[in-house]
DNA sequence: TACATGGTTCGATCCCGATCGAAGCGTCCG
DNA sequence: CGGACGCTTCGATCGGGATCGAACCATGTA
């Protein structure tokens, strides 16, 4: 009766509080060790033990000894994007849920695994698609001459991209805008860039990003249409 | 603490070996009663329609009443894309989980709510773009001229697309494959055609289609490179 | 070598939710 | 109208899993 992959086993994982709390914690990038997961959760070390250990075995997290010290960051970027993709559906089911005051920074700019998200991050995306920057290669886009142009003005250009096989730009859809952010090599180098730049500073103990007026600037230039 | 939507409440919805079967056997995109999705998952009425009332408090699937009968069916596009993503995930965990004969037939060829997805879909997805008949528009993919060329030899025209807010193109995550099929409106409109033309057929009780010899030939030369 | 600190394992407890049968409520059919 | 059928609600039962503290292991530090 039952056909193809057990989906129930990884809805299970993520579908517990705490769990699902640790896999909101590192979904800013970081690798975060138990202890500070266990404090941020608010559980037991043992318990976190517990949690993470089933976190890993359904791939959803990753972990990486350092010493006494057990850093643990999320698998990689296509569960970074499942969870942003239910995070859209989350949040339609409980609309007014009152979140703290750091979600209005959320909502205007934050980091979705490594690469950018929010206000900001979707109009990256949609400024770069207004000047036809993207191109359709072999597998997924590229960018173009005239997009390299737009993007010299940040400091990138094709040279500096890491030679990997994770594809350069991809759509990721975005929760609070439910529409798409630049993900992919290009998007995380671009979001690392804002941050060595000071024009974007992540917010202790949250996804959030603090964008400077400057940063914010220069970026709806850049981009405008 | 806690950043975002409520993650873990979706996802504990899902983590239910029963309603994860029920997800399943709705993916293909036709609306099931109460009692056959009881005697398909093999439970009673009584537990049955408690899970039904919970996916639907998720907005999950979407209910509708004919006279006796109540028909569900998934909410809308952007579940059934968050479903198939999690498959891709939960392969990667359970890889030689075996599945029944119809595997095969499953990866091969399927409906993926209401478009096709599979090893044909994906060789269509690709078949398009590599004949470069996406187009980025304001608002995702489009199809140009080139590309409403091929799919005039399906019989397929602008003037036949509904006219909804849908966007016409979208790439889905294809769990078998792990590469894109197309989806959107016109996912929607070519799988449909399909089996106007009594190229594909859908197999009983599953969501793999059955697609023949003339079909498959027909199809690979449209598309070819 | 001893001690502190980070993490995991173990055993016991306890609660949430999946399950069922029976009863209740509509809707269609003879 | 009465019976059949589809579905939901209710109350009771039961099991899996989340939780904790304590003991244990491993890796640094004095």
């Amino acid at each position: 009766m039952y056909e193809g992959p057990n989906i129930a086993r990884v809805a299970a994982v993520i579908g517990e509080r705490g769990r699902a709390q640790v896999l909101g914690a590192l979904m800013d990038g970081r690798a975060l060790t138990a202890t500070e997961l266990a404090d941020a959760v608010g559980v037991t070390r043992s318990t976190m033990s517990s949690h993470l250990s089933r976190l890993q075995q359904a791939r959803l997290i990753a972990a990486e000894s350092q010493g006494r010290h057990r850093y643990f960051r999320i698998a990689n970027a296509d569960v970074a994007e499942l969870l942003e993709g239910m995070m859209g559906l989350a949040q339609l089911t409980t609309p007014q849920q009152t979140f703290g005051p750091r979600d209005p920074a959320l909502r205007k700019a934050r980091l979705c695994y490594d690469h950018l998200a929010g206000e900001l991050g979707v109009y990256i995306y949609e400024g770069l698609k207004r000047h036809g920057s993207f191109v359709h290669a072999n597998d997924g886009l590229t960018v173009n001459d005239s997009g390299w142009s737009l993007l010299s003005r940040l400091g990138l250009s094709p040279a500096l991209m890491p030679q990997t096989r994770r594809p350069l730009c991809r759509a990721c859809v975005d929760w609070s805008e439910r529409r798409h952010h630049l993900a992919g090599a290009l998007g995380a180098a671009l979001a690392a860039r804002l941050m060595e730049l000071r024009w974007a500073k992540r917010l202790p103990h949250s996804r959030a990003l603090h964008v400077t007026a400057q940063g914010e600037k220069s970026i709806r230039e850049i981009f405008a249409r």
